[in-house]
DNA sequence: ACTCTCAGCTTACAAGTGTACGCTAATTTA
DNA sequence: TAAATTAGCGTACACTTGTAAGCTGAGAGT
């Protein structure tokens, strides 16, 4: 094995092991270099090597969550084409993401009300892809104005969120409820929004 | 001054020294009760004079920010009495709560999401309680059958709190396009489940 | 073959942590 | 007034933490 390929998966090993103990209720800021260094196999001070610190660490595993999720994204997109209700389709996706990779929804979810600004930040970002794959989808898909389906995506991306939140910490029972009660509540919305633009077209008294 | 008098001065010392170190971006979980203890100036044994841990202060916490949250709920009603639309008038208030207890609000928020089970819990009551409240009032305001003012209430709060957590880091502005984009949100929400409602009559395939 | 590079190691240290133990001084009780 | 209670303190100890310094041995480059 060469030298590099051996630094690799020493990488890998360190990031797996992080992986590891954010299962275990903890946060990114509760997890000790030595800790992550313990359970990766390596001295302490060899982490130094590949992250300048626990911060550049965390911000590596962010992206990776973000990678996935946005695998998530492409899956749910496939699985929409070969049929199926849309609202439907995503919310099993997502459920299926979150009961397979549990560790990395929670990371997403922990650090976007965490301590560090940057994490804040970097999880921000990646849910706002999120949102703006939607509302690209909703707006080819439904031919609804901009500004509404805008407002559409994100009021849906949060319920979304905050329902797998719950469904964290839930067994296969309580989480095919809350699948139902939050497909009930995204029709809501998408009703919602599409009432609203009726209501536009019964008194036009704005532009557009 | 009784000492009885003396002891709970210093209680509230300390609940006040775990606050203000609450502001500064940080968890329940990543506060030493040394920290704590030099924050309210006493000795760190003393500190279990009043209680038996760490995680006992933090479960009083969690209870006073709930007890914070439905002092809201109370004025929000008041203020709704008194004339104004619903939804603008909770938002205004929610958002003026966050503006002026951001800390209580950040407590609620991180914990909840947070690392320790119990104080997840904790805070998960509180915000059923919320939540039941408003489904309460929904029922007898717009006289809707029992489930879906549930689903509707549910779905309002998810995206109360979760453009709370944005507003917290907001600026004035910034603030306010959120609280707009709430209200509009959570109009749709409203508007989404009349509309479903409405089909249920035009096509009254079901019970009740 | 000879040197260079560098991933990983060991050792070491200062700083911070929770908490056990026993003391003190002042209030409460009798 | 004498005895009992107790809020708060100081000391002490065993741990954990991040990271500085310097060594080693195996792969890379010539």
């Amino acid at each position: 094995m060469s030298r590099q390929e051996q630094k690799q998966k020493t990488r890998q090993n360190i990031i797996a092991a992080a992986f590891q103990l954010l299962n275990e209720n903890r946060t990114l800021s509760a997890i000790s270099l030595r800790e992550v260094a313990r359970e990766a196999g390596i001295a302490p001070t060899s982490f130094y090597r590949h992250f300048k610190d626990m911060d550049e660490l965390g911000l590596t595993l962010v992206d990776e969550a973000g990678l996935a999720l946005r695998q998530l994204m492409r899956q749910a997109r496939r699985r929409i084409a070969s049929g199926g209700g849309v609202i439907d389709t995503s919310v099993d996706t997502f459920m299926e993401f979150i009961a397979a990779n549990s560790n990395v929804f929670r990371l997403l979810l922990r650090e976007h009300t965490g301590t560090s600004a940057a994490y804040r930040l970097a999880v921000s970002r990646e849910i706002q892809h999120f949102t703006d794959e939607l509302s690209d989808y909703i707006i080819e898909q439904l031919r609804i104005p901009y500004d509404v389906a805008v407002l559409q995506a994100e009021a849906m991306v949060r319920l979304v969120f905050s329902a797998g939140a719950d469904a964290l910490e839930a067994d296969t029972i309580l989480r095919n409820a809350i699948s139902n009660r939050l497909k009930r509540q995204l029709r809501f919305i998408q009703l919602g929004s599409l009432a609203y633009l009726q209501s536009l077209q019964d008194k036009p008294s704005n532009n557009t």
